[in-house]
DNA sequence: TATGCTTGGGTTGTATACAATCTTGGTCGT
DNA sequence: ACGACCAAGATTGTATACAACCCAAGCATA
């Protein structure tokens, strides 16, 4: 992903991949020592590498205790699915103002290629892998807002995806998506901001109400 | 404030009250060991307030070169800007939602307070230094999101102090603000959430304006 | 038996020492 | 005179050692 110029960027890398595909579980403890025998290197940047990862939400550490895997209770998760969809629909307004024609028509091959890939093998590897983060991604780098990029890819992204629910948005029907992604670019293209960001919402609340019934149901078990 | 349990914690918090109130100015140089002969310990734990400031966005740290106080230029003011607008808005519609009738009312007191202030001593003072922020941060936590109120609290707010342009909202005209506060607060009364959201938009967007009118100015310059 | 204290081990926080890297000043060459 | 190269100093990254603290097991006592 991005060059380590430093033992503890290496190590802090290395742990949010592994926190995010679930090697480590939530609440799973992380041993400062145990670090230094796995990794290599010495406690000062295993612990700078812990630092990161607590910048970043995935760990929560606490004095004289040690660090723990980050573990959130469903309402926790709402609450990030709550903003997560409120600066994305932001994001996909702000893009169909400030995107140049370059960037959108990049956009629109974009989606051509998601259709061929969908027509290809069903779309089930390539589009639910990489195709739709690619498109949102876009979308948020559209919006020309760098604190906007920084809180959705750098604070919410990993934490979405290791707690990632099937939502009909990211699995269970491609088709579907790509149409309302190619919806969107349209609303994109014709400079209407209002229809791009109630488009984008809607596109996102299908996650967050999947979640919130969950929850629902979770609470009177 | 908050009780330092560990040395780290305690150079964080004195830093981060110094970078917020300019003692420390924009792109100014954090010489470890300047800050150990300072504030007395080693290395170790300056280093790790060091990174906890890199976590708040408060300074920024490049590898083997050291960590310089945050220097923000006018476009990337206006991102924060632009997504704090959005984010407390979205905040007030929450509070108009999530609210219980006792918040409510302590809220309205809180104003009625602010009113009497404003009488007092033309609330220069009072309101202008705490009033107006212990508002904004009631209808936050009205929210009953906690990711909302660490980002909004935690990584926007102090930027924000420390770069407080003076703007309409937050020293010129106390009375007008106290009026658009009242309303905010009679549509949640009311349990208006898209009206408690329009209304707090056009609160801050002022601030915003602002900004914008500045930047375009600076840009022909 | 249950509860509270105590003590030992282990973990984290801090201090110091060493290595790698960057920066600054000067010198040499053109 | 100007620019590139080089070396010394300083600064950051890393390693190791020590101190402070937490936690759990075991024992004593009610």
């Amino acid at each position: 992903m991005s060059e380590a110029q430093t033992l503890a960027e290496k190590v802090f890398s290395e742990l949010a991949t592994a926190i995010v595909r679930g090697e480590l579980a939530p609440g799973e403890r992380l041993s400062e020592q145990a670090l230094v025998t796995r990794y290599g290197g010495s406690r000062a940047p295993i612990r700078e590498a812990i630092q990161k990862l607590e910048a970043r939400n995935l760990v929560v550490r606490v004095p004289h205790a040690g660090a723990r895997v980050v573990s959130l209770s469903l309402e926790e998760l709402r609450d990030i699915y709550e903003v997560r969809l409120e600066l994305e629909s932001m994001a996909c307004r702000l893009a169909a103002e400030r995107m140049s024609d370059a960037d959108i028509s990049a956009l629109e091959k974009l989606l051509e290629e998601h259709a061929r890939s969908i027509e290809a093998d069903q779309g089930l590897s390539y589009y639910q892998k990489s195709g739709n983060l690619d498109f949102h991604y876009r979308i948020i780098e559209g919006s020309k807002n760098s604190r906007l990029h920084q809180m959705l890819c750098g604070d919410l992204y990993h934490i979405i995806r290791m707690y990632r629910y099937r939502t009909s948005t990211s699995s269970e029907r491609p088709l579907q998506a790509l149409k309302e992604h190619q919806r969107i670019v349209e609303a994109i293209k014709s400079r209407d901001p209002q229809l791009a960001e109630l488009l984008m919402r809607r596109h996102i609340q299908v996650s967050l109400t999947n979640l919130e019934t969950r929850l629902a149901h979770e609470a009177r078990h």
